[in-house]
DNA sequence: TTGCTATACGGAGGCTACCTCCGTATCGTA
DNA sequence: TACGATACGGAGGTAGCCTCCGTATAGCAA
């Protein structure tokens, strides 16, 4: 997904039209992406942009020109995942009945999480140091929840009293945390979904 | 609170009963951690160990003496917030009846955490490359949520197939949240009290 | 095919922050 | 007062992020 449209935009209302990229750095922009996301799910935080660079066998100064900083490489691969979640929300909204598509989106998103859990520590500090640029995947994934939320909503199956937005902090909190393992993960689903459903428990 | 027992005392079971600090040594252990925890608060991960060297009239040498570690530092002033919790969960637990202690203490967490956001990443970061130096304090909080958790349970009010570890992984996660406001906090702490809770609900 | 230019490449090196080392200073006791 | 144990300070080693610019190549026009 090479940015034809500049995935990082100026914040400028400005949009330049720009070119598509030459075939070597289409072709480059690729390897690097590829290779971030095998060194970072490798070494996490200790990934030096030398050794990401080296493995996708260009040199530094190219991994630069398409990430202009760590967090943009980091984002790219994050996307990715993004990615899989946002066609998992359209499908089983599509598929399943309203609470059983919260349930199993929900249950994707905690198996999704837990798969990146070496990356967290280098999400937190990038999104600090570049909030803006962690909106958009945030906000994919806010719409992709709100999907099957509004959905169980509409159905009388799922409180009214929260949104996507509430959901997703809630959920994406738990799962951010340090030591979780995907079972316990599972089981606090177990009690979220308790405390969002509007018919008889247990 | 100058680490008189070795606060980060080696993994080997060898307890070294060390003599007290000298004078000037305890002044400035005091002074470091003052200077840490206002540096910190202004510039969080920005804050490098020189500068709060200098904010404390006293030389790195001297600080890396006393905090080997960058973790070392963020730990000893995370510990102060983790002090006041804990002296809030017994207090509660002595003073509020079973359901009301617990909602108090878990708004006190929020609030607490709420405050410490500037440090999130550095705890993220530091707990990451140094797991066994978090756990000390992790526990603390655990317990203390334990002590009005089970009070609960033991009262009929909260339900029994969740403990102080699950509690804490959920609503930790939570506040942990990037763009968490105390508001929607608060919000989301009454939607996880609702789940934990066994008597009529709205 | 050849020539030309915009585009892209590579990696040496600047910069900054973390942390170490060791000569100097101070405390605390006899 | 003397002296050993303890602690101090900050220059400098090291490493990782990022920049800069001379070189290479893709893509196009004739």
């Amino acid at each position: 997904m090479p940015p034809s449209t500049a995935s990082s935009a100026p914040p400028t209302g400005i949009t330049t039209t720009r070119r598509p990229l030459r075939a070597d750095a289409q072709r480059n922009y690729e390897r690097l992406v590829s290779a971030a996301r095998t060194v970072l799910s490798e070494r996490g935080s200790e990934a030096s942009m030398e050794e990401i660079a080296k493995r996708a066998d260009v040199g530094v100064g190219t991994l630069y020109r398409h990430f202009p900083r760590r967090i943009d490489l980091v984002e790219a691969v994050y996307r990715e995942g993004v990615e899989a979640l946002v066609t998992l929300a359209t499908s089983v909204a599509a598929d399943a009945p309203p609470w059983d598509a919260l349930v199993e989106w929900l249950d994707g998103f905690v198996r999704y999480a837990q798969s990146k859990r070496v990356f967290l520590t280098e999400l937190h500090e990038a999104f600090e140091k570049n909030p803006e640029l962690a909106l958009d995947s945030r906000e994919r994934i806010r719409v992709a929840a709100g999907l099957v939320l509004e959905r169980a909503q509409q159905a009388g199956v799922a409180r009214d009293d929260i949104d996507s937005a509430d959901l997703m902090q809630l959920v994406g909190g738990m799962c951010m945390a340090r030591n979780a393992s995907l079972e316990q993960n599972e089981r606090l689903l177990t009690l979220v979904l308790d405390g969002i459903r509007t018919t008889a428990r247990h």
